[in-house]
RNA sequence: GCCCAGGUAGCUCAGUCGGUAGAGCAAGGGAUUGAAAAUCCCUGUGUCGGCGGUUCGAUUCCGUCCCUGGGCA
């Protein structure tokens, strides 16, 4: 037993994990440890849902607001930086990973590849995705002709002597690293989705628009990031159009809702979860890791 | 009351020179290996406003009625 208790406690955009975080990290001494992949960024507040100055003092809080918006990161940094966290600290200690980002879970869990960082530029993408397919026949399975985000990447992999497929093949094949305990909140997506559209119309009342403002004259080469960011790019798209201002919090709304439910994808397919639903969420968690960590 | 323009998938609309229809968005499902709140894939039967008429056959033409928007009184 040389490895503190951790649990990852995830579930959709919105369906009450910090909350439910906070109570469980106070209850049983845990430390929480951000997962969510936007949590990250200073000055980004409100659009994140971020936790509040009081909820940070509370209990100890580890990787949110560790980089500035116009800043880049990855995946991999954010495993680095979260296996930092665990090895820095003794094995007594109880850690809960809340967020939603799945992806980097997942590269949290698995050991690291020692690969370039980078994507490729590319003009032609049929013959861009031809070519990789010469070097990596078996990419054909994995990427699809459309899927341009992906097409660079490989395409990058590809050209710097590397065979995508094979790596990944091998990575999918390891064990995860650490023992972690899986808990999901699952909400009927009717339910959810009112909950989502309430924090949206939050959001856009706390001054999501002025912090989208103040972020962009702050660093102003973050407008690429925050494009691709929900809430902000509806913000950014008011500011330019303000026509659709009027639609501004159904359209975050329809594009949280979304989001959503890919994380569900994500998650559903996960056999080690423990589901529960919010109003259990607490006492059912609770109980279990009463149970894992109690001495025996 | 009269004159226009419309009434087609949950929404916005396209289309059928007459052989019962299709896009975007939404919705549902899936993928996801150092950009992932990104990116991509799959799923479309709906009295084509109601009723009549013409026709082998009408959502498409004609008549009439209802509804919506705009204009004139």
């Amino acid at each position: 037993m040389s490895q503190p208790f951790i649990a990852f406690l995830v579930g959709p955009t919105a369906s009450g994990k910090s909350k439910i975080a906070l109570e469980l990290a106070q209850k049983h001494s845990m430390e929480i440890i951000n997962a969510d992949r936007m949590q990250v960024y200073r000055h980004l507040t409100i659009g994140t849902a971020k936790p509040s100055s009081e909820d940070f003092a509370l209990v100890p809080h580890h990787l949110f607001d560790l980089i500035d918006p116009d800043q880049s990161f990855s995946a991999m940094d954010y495993a680095t930086m979260a296996r930092e966290v665990l090895n820095d600290q003794g094995q007594e200690k109880k850690y809960l990973f809340v967020g939603g980002s799945g992806f980097y879970l997942k590269a949290l869990l698995y050991p690291p590849q020692d690969l370039p960082k980078g994507v490729a530029h590319i003009e032609d993408y049929v013959q861009a995705y031809r070519k990789i397919l010469e070097k990596d026949p078996e990419l054909k399975s994995t990427i699809h002709e459309n899927d341009h985000y992906r097409i660079q990447r490989a395409f990058f992999l590809v050209s710097q002597g590397y065979t995508p497929s094979q790596l990944w093949k091998q990575a999918a094949d390891q064990k995860p690293r650490l023992q972690v305990h899986w808990f999901g909140i699952q909400t009927p997506r009717p339910q959810l989705l009112t909950a989502i559209a309430h924090r949206s119309q939050t959001m856009v009342d706390q001054g999501l628009m002025e912090e989208t403002q103040k972020v962009l004259e702050q660093f102003p080469a973050s407008k690429p990031q925050l494009e691709k960011i929900i809430g902000y790019k509806q913000c950014l798209d008011a500011i330019e159009n303000s026509s659709s201002m009027s639609n501004l919090v159904q359209e975050i709304a329809r594009a949280t809702g979304k989001y959503a439910k890919q994380q569900m994808t994500w998650f559903k397919r996960n056999p080690e979860i423990l589901w529960s639903s919010l109003e259990h969420a607490q006492d059912s968690f609770s109980c279990y890791i009463e149970k894992e960590t109690r001495p025996s």
